[in-house]
DNA sequence: ACGTTTTCGTGACTAAGTCACAGACGATCG
DNA sequence: CGATCGTCTGTGACTTAGTCACGAAAACGT
């Protein structure tokens, strides 16, 4: 992890919920806190080895997911641009193990509030404390929803939202049917014929690790089902 | 909802955690928090209607659950005597509606604390924010252990851990086929089977609304495999 | 060009959920 | 007491999802 210049709190732009802060607050995170950066690939937090900090992304993306014992996986949330990685507080203030993991899915810079300072505003700021009271109601509507997708919804639905939820501009996503199947906490052999079924239909195109979208509507029409 | 007498604050003695505050602070639960009392079967809070007022249970359980369209429903967690409702304070404090509902499952006696008692405490005492992020780190533990096991377990382990939790000391427990699949967010017809090959085995005695475990044994070796 | 690794395809099977309906139990009321 | 009604349970036939065991094809490095 590289570290720039302390007591530099431009960044704070970035958080329009922060800019209410006063100028203490906001000098406070300017001395204490740091900008990190992170390649991409990076384990952020595990279980058994957490975080000891407060991270607000400034650029990049943090994947949080589940793993089972069986090797499958499911995503939980994404932490991007403007957002911050607040769970982990609570799971840092309390002992109990935290069964998720972060990861950088692409090269990430964060500023890191060292949990004294954390705890220094928690205290004096109360919009310090509605910013994150706000950041966590987001993360458990988070949470809520993944439990409600994959206690409830299929399987064929799910998928069409990903693709079109992790597309890019030109329609296309660099993603093996595996990475989708840990997207969803399926298996690949069920999102391949699922895939294979799209392309039948003249959704989408596949290869090798690439998925282009062609009908973006029909995908649209799917994901909205009921 | 009953209401009993403010300036009480005996009651404090249920929250070990809350012990810790200091004379200013446990008067001001005793002066603003009033003790409520709710029958069996009434809802707390639900989407679009949320609760004003952070809870803490004494006695009796609030069951906390989420519905689907189709009327699957998924029980999250449970808030039983000397827990608090805290997931509903974020959702209060951000604007977010709540997919979650909360409903009382037997008589209830709880406290509630008014949301300028909650704001004031959260400013004031540390031990106080200490007790509430911890709360907040349980609830979010509960919420990742759910996502797991919809996610990755078998059916029938999940229905062979709920039994056993849920059965009393006698070795019993009043709950229809449907009240099961609602916990596990499954379906009758699947419980129904399952259950059926449970009697087969000779591990539990079926009965209308009613389920009498013969071999707790077996049964905690099912839910204890992978 | 060759072997290696990763990704993808597929058939056969088990587990879970859907749909439709029938039967069985228990409370209540003439 | 027996008829009736609402709830609860049983079951077969079918669809969808996940498991297992392969094998083939595409990219990669040397």
């Amino acid at each position: 992890m590289q570290e720039a210049a302390a007591n530099d709190a431009s960044w704070l732009g970035r958080f329009p919920e922060l800019a209410v802060l006063s100028q203490d607050d906001r000098d406070l995170l300017g001395e204490r806190a740091m900008v990190v950066s992170m390649p991409a690939g990076q384990t952020i937090f595990a279980p058994g080895h957490p975080a000891e900090q407060f991270l607000l992304v400034l650029d990049g993306t943090v994947r949080v997911q589940q793993s089972a014992a069986s090797g499958r996986e499911i995503v939980l949330y994404r932490v991007s641009s403007g957002e911050s990685c607040i769970l982990t507080t609570a799971c840092l203030l309390s002992e109990d193990s935290y069964y998720a993991e972060g990861l950088t899915e692409t090269p990430v810079t964060a500023v890191a509030v060292p949990r004294a300072a954390f705890d220094a505003l928690m205290a004096r700021s109360s919009q310090f404390r509605q910013f994150v009271f706000s950041n966590y109601a987001q993360r458990i509507a988070d949470l809520l929803h993944v439990v409600e997708e994959v206690a409830f919804e299929r399987i064929d639905k799910r998928l069409a939202q990903r693709l079109l939820e992790r597309a890019g501009e030109d329609g296309e996503l660099n993603a093996t049917h595996q990475d989708l199947a840990s997207e969803l906490g399926s298996v690949r052999e069920v999102i391949s014929r699922h895939l294979k079924e799209f392309q039948r239909r003249g959704w989408i195109d596949l290869s090798r690790g690439r998925i282009a979208l062609v009908e973006r509507a029909a995908l649209s029409r799917l994901a909205a089902s009921d």
